[in-house]
DNA sequence: GCCAACGTTGGC
DNA sequence: GCCAACGTTGGC
């Protein structure tokens, strides 16, 4: 099982839209970036864990924590010329982008600030910590993952 | 709004 | 296949 930190923009999709979804379940569409979708495709499984990261708001931070629900599988809003994710190259035949379930698990009593996350040394190999980072799922070790657990349960 | 960083595109 | 130009991300 893997760990991972997945970003979007709560003014767009965040993590209170997520817990206001029937099952507290959607697909996370909209991945249009290689490494990304190689990663998706080919990495995550169901029951991986995931931190929810918001990002480019007023605080950037880790608010909680999802679960993935299934395989990836074809993300049809590639597929959509409507759609503003629409990549003509994309095809039901030669699916380009893929996307997978998340579930919900918990809402964290607090945001963990990029401020925060950045003062801890063991986080420092963290890509979301980079700057010029532009990868919006990044895998996280387990080490990583325990460490900021535990500054939610013992806020500073 | 600025700008660093880096991915993508397209001419050659 | 190189690389300049351009686009996007995202913190500040």
């Amino acid at each position: 099982m893997n760990y991972w930190l997945m970003k979007s923009e709560p003014e767009v999709f965040g993590i209170d839209h997520l817990a206001k979804r029937p099952k507290q379940t959607e697909h996370w569409d909209g991945v249009r970036n290689y490494q990304v979708r190689n990663m998706i495709r080919d990495q995550m499984k169901p029951g991986d864990q995931a931190f929810f990261y918001h990002s480019s708001c007023k605080e950037p931070g880790i608010t909680g924590v999802i679960q993935i629900k299934s395989d990836a599988y074809p993300d049809f809003s590639a597929l959509d010329p409507e759609n503003e994710h629409f990549d003509p190259k994309s095809s039901v035949d030669k699916p380009r982008w893929y996307m997978v379930d998340v579930q919900l698990v918990r809402k964290f009593s607090r945001t963990i600030g990029l401020t925060e996350l950045k003062n801890i040394v063991s986080l420092a190999n963290m890509p979301v910590l980079r700057r010029g980072n532009r990868l919006s799922i990044t895998p996280v070790t387990s080490l990583e993952w325990k460490t900021i657990l535990k500054l939610v349960d013992h806020p500073r």
